[in-house]
DNA sequence: TTACCATGGATTGTATTCAGTGTATACAAT
DNA sequence: ATTGTATACACTGAATACAATCCATGGTAA
C-alpha cells in the first residue's frame, strides 16, 4: 500500500503510536486547569500561610519553595514578588522572605479600615445594584441560612456575599483599595465563621445589609454594614483575649 | 600602596584595564545606583506611561520592552507583572500586555474613594503626628512655598506632604489602601500642578490642612483635606471638559 | 586580644534556552 | 465562494545556567 492510496485527508500527517505515548507520559504546562504554575504558587502559598503549616515570621526561600511545591524558581520567583507587593512576604534582599507577622495593633488598624471603606460599599451598592444583583445576593443569603454550621461553605459564602456588594458599588478603585486590605486577611488566622453563634449573628447582619440595600436606603446600608465590621472585630478582640501579641 | 588596598569591590578580580573599559561601556546591573533591572524597568514603564510616551491602549509585549530598555525579559517580565497587579497593564495571557486607560467616569470614582481615605488620613494624622513629623511637614510646604512655579519639583514636594501624613497617620493598612489607588494616577496623564494657579491654590489647602493638624483639630482636617480633594477633581474635570472619554 | 580583611557559602538577580499556546494565513476540499 | 485543515509565526510560560551580592567566619597582623 503506497502513501498515495489513503483515500482522503490526504494533508493530514500520518497517525503516529509513539507520538500519542510521548502526550501521554508528559508533564503538561496546563495541567492545573488553565492556571499557570505561577499562580498554583501563589494559591499554595497563601494558603499554607492561612492554615498555619507556614507559620508567621518564617523564612522563605525561592529554592525551598520551588522544591516544596516541585517546580522551577521561575513561577516561585513570580508568586513570591506578588505576595511581597500584597504584603503577606516581607522582602529582604538577597536574604529571603519573611512571611509577615500582625498584632494586635495591626489588626485593628486594618479593621478601622474596612469599617471606612466596606461601608462605602454598601452605600453605594444600595444605589446602584441591578434587580439581578440583588436577587444573586438573595440567593447566597438563602444558601448561607442553610450552612451555618458548615464553616467552610459559610466562608465561600461570606466571601461571595462581599465580592457581589463590592462588584454592585460599581467602582473599580474602592474594589482596589477593600482587595489591598483583605489580602492580609490569611495573617489573620482562623475564621470568625468557625464559631456558630456567631456565624448566625453574621447572618442576621447580611440580612440587615440586604434588607437596606433592597429598600435602596444607602444611610442605613452603610450603618448596618459599619456595624457588621465592628461585631466582626470585636468577636477577634475576644478571641485573642489572651494572647495580646498574636492574632493568629 | 599595595593593589589590596582598593577601598571597595574587594571581590572583583584584579584590575584589568581592558575590563575596566568594558565595565565602563556595559550596563553594569547595579548602575542605577542599588536598584535591580526589574525595579528600573518598572519605573521606566511607568514614568513612559506617565508621559504619555506610550499611550494609554498600546500593546506591549515582553520582548519589546526588553529591547527597547537593554535588557533581558526576566526583569522586564517582572516589572509588567507589577505593573499589572497595580492596575496599569491589562495581562491578556499569551498576548502580552495592554495600558489600561482610564475614562472621566473612572476618574471620579477614583476621586470618590481619595475622598474617603485622604481626610481619614488627615484626621489620624492630626490625632497622632508628633512633633518632628509636624516638623517636616512644616518643611515642606516652605519648600512649596517656593517653587510654586516649578511643576518638577511641586510634584515632589506635594507627594512628600501625602506620604508624610499618611505616614504621620500610623496606619499600614490605610496606606496601602490609598498606594493601590494612587498606583493609577500615572494614567491621568499631566499632573495639575503644571497650572499655577491651581499650584497656589493647592498649596493654601495644604497651609489649611496642617494649621488642622497642629492645632490637633482632627475634625476640621478632615474637611479641609475632603476640600483639598473635591478641588482637584474638579480642575482635572474642568481641564478634560471638552474631550470627557480621555483624561490623560 | 582586637581589628581587619579575605574567603566561602547561601541567596538573589539576570540571561538564555526550550517548550507550549494562540492567532493568522495559505491551501485543499466541497 | 466557502469551509475546514494544516502550517507559520509571534509570544508567553518555565527551566536552567551563570553572575553578583550579602553575610558569617576564620585567619592574620598590629
Amino acid at each position: 500500500m503506497t502513501p498515495r492510496s489513503r483515500p482522503k485527508r490526504s494533508l493530514r500527517s500520518r497517525p503516529d503510536d509513539a507520538a500519542l505515548k510521548r502526550i501521554s507520559s508528559r508533564r503538561v504546562p496546563e495541567g492545573g486547569g488553565g492556571r499557570s504554575l505561577a499562580e498554583v504558587a501563589c494559591d499554595e502559598i497563601r494558603r499554607a500561610i492561612r492554615e498555619g503549616r507556614v507559620p508567621t515570621g518564617a523564612h522563605l526561600t525561592e529554592v525551598d519553595v520551588a522544591s516544596w511545591l516541585g517546580m522551577s524558581r521561575t513561577p516561585v520567583r513570580e508568586a513570591m514578588r506578588r505576595l511581597q507587593s500584597e504584603g503577606l512576604l516581607l522582602n529582604q534582599p538577597f536574604r529571603g522572605a519573611l512571611v509577615m507577622r500582625l498584632d494586635a495593633e495591626d489588626m485593628q488598624q486594618m479593621f478601622a479600615v474596612r469599617e471606612l471603606l466596606e461601608p462605602a460599599a454598601a452605600a453605594a451598592c444600595a444605589l446602584q445594584a441591578t434587580e439581578t444583583e440583588m436577587r444573586a445576593l438573595r440567593g447566597v443569603l438563602e444558601r448561607e441560612a442553610r450552612v451555618l454550621g458548615d464553616p467552610a461553605a459559610l466562608i465561600l459564602l461570606n466571601r461571595q456575599f462581599h465580592d457581589l456588594i463590592l462588584e454592585a458599588a460599581r467602582n473599580q478603585f474602592l474594589g482596589r483599595a477593600i482587595a489591598a486590605v483583605y489580602a492580609l486577611i490569611p495573617l489573620l488566622g482562623d475564621s470568625n465563621l468557625l464559631d456558630e453563634p456567631h456565624a448566625r449573628a453574621a447572618h442576621a447582619q447580611h440580612l440587615a445589609i440586604l434588607d437596606a440595600i433592597e429598600a435602596r436606603d444607602a444611610a442605613r446600608a452603610e450603618t448596618v454594614a459599619r456595624e457588621h465590621v465592628r461585631h466582626s472585630l470585636e468577636h477577634r478582640l475576644a478571641r485573642i483575649a489572651g494572647d495580646p501579641g498574636r492574632p493568629s
